[in-house]
RNA sequence: GGGGCGGGCCGGGGCGCCGCCGCGGAUCCUCGCAAGAGGCAUACCGUGGAGGAAAGUCCGGGCUCGAAAGGAUGCGACGCCGGCUAACGGCCGGGAAUGUCCUCGGCGACGGAGACAUUACAGACAGCGCAACAGAAAGCGAACCGCCGAUGUCUUCGGGCAACGGUAAGGGUGAAAAGGUGGGGUAAGAGCCCACCGCGUUCGCGGCAACGCGAAUGGCACGGCAAACCUCGUCGCGAGCAAGGCCGAACAGCGGGUGCGCGGUCCGCGCGCGUUUGGAUACGGCUCGCCGUAUCCGGACAAUCCCGCGGGUAGGUCGCUUGAACCGAAGGGUAACCUUCGUGUCAGAUGGAUGGCGCCCGCCGCGCGGCAACGCGAGGUACAGAACCCGGCUUAUAGGCUCGCCCCCUUU
RNA sequence: GGGCUUGUAGAUCAGUUGGAAGAUCGCUGCCUUUGCAAGGCAGAGGCCCUGGGUUCAAAUCCCAGCAAGUCCA
């Protein structure tokens, strides 16, 4: 990472580039188009605004609580990584499947993922 | 030094870069004449940010709403005694019983001293009940075998058989069989008698009490199950922060507003007056946060517009973290715990913050090398994440520290 | 976050004053039929979710745990 992009706006990521109600995940999930791999799948539809939001969810059984925090921590920090070079205007749905949850695991899943849904580079 | 049991405590540390949530500041944006208000605004600064169990939701409270005169019944929980506490099914102290070990006394039943552990530990002469199978008999308590007696009869003179009576010492059944041991006694036996042990009753003494000690006395039944019902005593109204309070779009509903003149010219037009309505300021009034009057600014005069109303949805906000708190010190108490003091410490998310990556160190056992200190190598470093807040209990947990007791080895 | 319910044969469920566990469907074998289905007869199959406790005795009573399901905006 170059020196003027510490703090840059593309490597955060806050309350407003998530989704956070659950009628509006409800919506990714009835109207979106959805792509999977192992271990992760994800549901996109186009929100028409100036940026990309987002959300992490594990399926119902994925160990305890630990495990589900870890797993969306690690899937999240890797969307915070990624984010900035790819195309904005779009709500995506993170489903997260029992796996390794290390970021050289999940970070590989998420690129496939973003590349088959069109969301690479703009 | 090693191992076991029990109690108490801890449960990783440091550096760098990039992030997340709250709070305070600064800056920016929006509204407003202003004071100010708001912002899921910020390549900014400062600061705080999981646990001993945050868990299970098994108990007890606070808090909130609902219900409610009081009492009884019902239902539920609890149950040796005393204390602690806001309260408890928790904790502390004491008692009793049971079990194990050790030791002393006794022919024996058993008793005494000590250590450790365990106990939902009120009531079974208030009631309704239960005990399968086995066994002769299982609860207003019993003769199957056996033992003994006298009678009759048979006899190979040892005894056998029949019916009658006595008997709970022995056998067998059972989870449980009618106080136990030793002796006397007897036809055989039996608390039938005696001593001791156990048990019951009465009295005295000690203790707040549970209970203990001692004496006298009864010859001995008043068996077990209440963690099924039940009785007695004590306590308990129901829900739960997704409780509940406040603000409040949009859509639908209800009520009010639809005027006059001039200009342009036929249009969802402009201006003025008027009507109505929102906001601000000034003055006055009083029941002190509302009303009245005046001025200024703005909206509307309608096709789908403007204003008001109640309901309270979407959403927002409060509840929301300073409390029976924690830590430390002093004092009181055997202890649980209590009292006083302190520039002492305290997170608040809401698809849900406390994270990611990299490096170093610590700790643990294992293998190899070494007399040893130590070095090298491959591993391991748990259980687990606040969600209204406390007090407990229970369960999960790598590894470590410490205190007490016991056992083994080595040394002096 | 909180409230509640249920774990018994392969499946769905019974099982009360505690005394050695049943029903229906399914499964296996035989009979019947040329063969199959239906029908008839016989049979197998169970650590009663797990671990403790009370009791002489526990699927049943008590305590703790585990796993499913369901409701509350």
């Amino acid at each position: 990472m170059k020196d003027d992009e510490r703090g840059a706006p593309q490597f955060r990521f806050r309350k407003r580039e998530r989704i956070r109600t659950r009628r509006e995940i409800g919506a990714v999930f009835d109207k979106g188009v959805r792509w999977s791999v192992k271990g992760m799948r994800i549901h996109v539809l186009p929100n028409n605004g100036p940026v990309s939001r987002a959300v992490f969810v594990t399926v119902r059984k994925y160990g305890n609580a630990v495990a589900r925090n870890r797993a969306r921590r690690v899937v999240s920090e890797c969307w915070r990584l990624a984010k900035g070079s790819l195309k904005a205007g779009y709500d995506a749905v993170f489903v997260i499947y029992p796996g390794p949850d290390e970021a050289s695991v999940r970070s590989p899943q998420m690129n496939e993922l973003v590349r088959r849904a069109g969301l690479g580079a703009s």
